[in-house]
DNA sequence: TTGTAAGCGTTATCAT
DNA sequence: ATGATAACGCTTACAA
């Protein structure tokens, strides 16, 4: 059985109420008193017991990180940078993931609100759903806890969003790559996530307001059974036999327009010469292809360090910003010309 | 504030004891009373509290992660393999991420105990130093939960291990190409963990038994400054500048894999032709090079299901294998001819 | 500066 | 089948 602080009141000779004071580091204990308690807890190796500790305070100091898959490239970096962050400021991380499902996610939600949690963030824009009642169990946990949102925007009382402004990085970097000359650009996507949605509605503002023609036909969204790399490739080399000649592929994400380079490579296509790639999240693929991949940076970890910084502020009372967006980068490597 | 129980009881005109019974699904509780309170905390949307739930259970049916970077490709795969099976069998994970500095995870250890976790994961191999002392935070964790290691070794009461005969499968896959005609294999290796130690020791065996003369020529180290692709690849240049001629490379990951064959196209060497390249881990990367990587799978799917399956049968007082290891395979590809 | 005692929200052991 | 009540380990007024 582990030692608890009568234990330690009595090998100290003191109250509990001291040994609970050294504990939370409380001014008024003199120095001796202070030194014997803290000698008698390291000899004998007594950690709190933070349920307890949690009843009393009514703070768990854990933050729950809801998140579909966190073994994705992506998500896996997320989830790592606000570990982190959250670690340094004295907040342990409950992880969750949910899967891509909307139903769990409501069932994941409630589950971890049952363990008292400070805060809630959930990772990625998949967590915002398109119907008003598939979001409802959004405001239902920010009824008990801030929500915290990576990525995606939602706006509510207690609902905060970080996130990079995908609409406008993907407009920029469809415009560039119009500018140096491709005019005829496939947009490769799979699932419309909130994100999903903005980067597609920047590819087609950008395409349209340079009264690119039949744009249309060119965008390209690989069914939901294609999973793997080889698939996504494959059905890109059937899109291309039917639809009309591209000579630029701009994907959603990196893994995607991996698939794109294969694409290529398995039809004799020269990239950058005949046909120009960029990708979306700077991941670690991009340097694993030849040629390495244009790919643009939603400033993962700036977001998060926001994330947590705007968390905290929530939690301690203070005004915070329910919107704070970051604006991509484009990183520029071998799959492009421009 | 919350509900308690006691809202709750005093809701449906019971006893506090009743709805707890309800909660916990006791058979002695009338199925009209326990419609009444269940109607009541659906109604009202009462969750229990879990630390006061701890606190009789003596349990947070949470299970502490530890590992060093949840953003390794094969670190998060292996976190979220165990979040998925733990979550399965209704525990929560408290995930910590330590870094890889061992000072820091003895404190880390000690932090997520005081979560009062019923078990901890050590995830990787990067967890066992090489001197007792280092080790002792182990022996110390196991005297108050069992502690489950992956991908390591560590003999002690209360500690079990999950691992894949790393040693074997780099023996058997170092033979195979040597078999097949490849006789002076470079060794392309980062860190000596656990695991990298094994690796090391099969590469090593096989080219004993072998015959190979002085293949330790042919063992390379990559500084510990050197973490890109790109870093890693100029330093396999470099090294192969001075180094006698080599016709495969086999990595101790997948990433140094990935680096190897970066050496091989900026040197304009044919993959398979004029070198072999394998790797480890069997992860995403190994689909997104070109030609696609050949690699060791560990079977990590395998490894953490075992692992739950064992924790789950510690804690129900169950009699426990202490190591349990699985064999690797040899996933061969494109970057390899035989 | 220190101690006493009342919570915190459960579970579990008694009675009834 | 149900209800009192002690116990869990801690924090924090309030007293001294």
């Amino acid at each position: 059985m582990s030692l608890t602080i009568y234990d330690i009141s009595k090998k100290a000779d003191v109250s509990i109420a001291t040994v609970s004071r050294v504990l939370n580091g409380s001014p008024k204990v003199k120095e001796a008193t202070r030194k014997k308690v803290m000698d008698i807890i390291d000899e004998y190796g007594y950690t709190p017991n933070s349920s307890a500790r949690a009843m009393g305070l009514k703070s768990m100091k854990t933050i729950g990180i809801l998140c579909a898959d966190s073994s994705d490239i992506f998500l896996a970096k997320a989830v790592y940078y606000l570990e982190q962050n959250l670690q340094a400021h004295g907040y342990e991380s409950l992880l969750c993931c949910t899967g891509y499902n909307m139903d769990s996610k409501k069932n994941y939600a409630n589950l971890i609100l049952s363990k008292k949690v400070d805060g809630l963030i959930l990772v990625g824009s998949n967590f915002i759903g398109s119907t008003e009642e598939e979001n409802q169990y959004i405001i239902d946990c920010s009824a008990k806890v801030p929500v915290m949102i990576l990525n995606a925007s939602f706006r509510h009382d207690n609902v905060y969003c970080i996130l990079c402004d995908d609409m406008n990085s993907m407009y920029r970097a469809t415009s560039e790559m119009y500018d140096s000359g491709i005019t005829d650009i496939l947009y490769l996507y799979d699932v419309l996530s909130y994100s999903g949605k903005k980067k597609l509605d920047g590819y087609r503002m950008a395409m349209q307001s340079h009264h690119a023609p039949d744009y249309e036909d060119l965008i390209c969204k690989v069914p939901d059974d294609c999973k793997s790399i080889e698939a996504i490739s494959d059905y890109v080399t059937e899109f291309a036999s039917k639809s009309r000649p591209f000579h630029g592929i701009i994907a959603a994400d990196d893994q995607l327009a991996i698939a794109a380079i294969k694409y290529a490579q398995k039809n004799g296509i020269s990239i950058p010469d005949d046909l120009s790639v960029l990708g979306y999240n700077n991941s670690i693929l991009t340097h694993c292809c030849t040629p390495e991949l244009t790919s643009i940076d939603s400033q993962l970890e700036t977001q998060t360090r926001s994330l947590v910084k705007t968390l905290l502020g929530v939690l301690a009372g203070q005004e915070m910003p329910q919107k704070t967006v970051f604006s991509g980068s484009l990183i520029k490597r071998s799959t492009t010309n421009f």
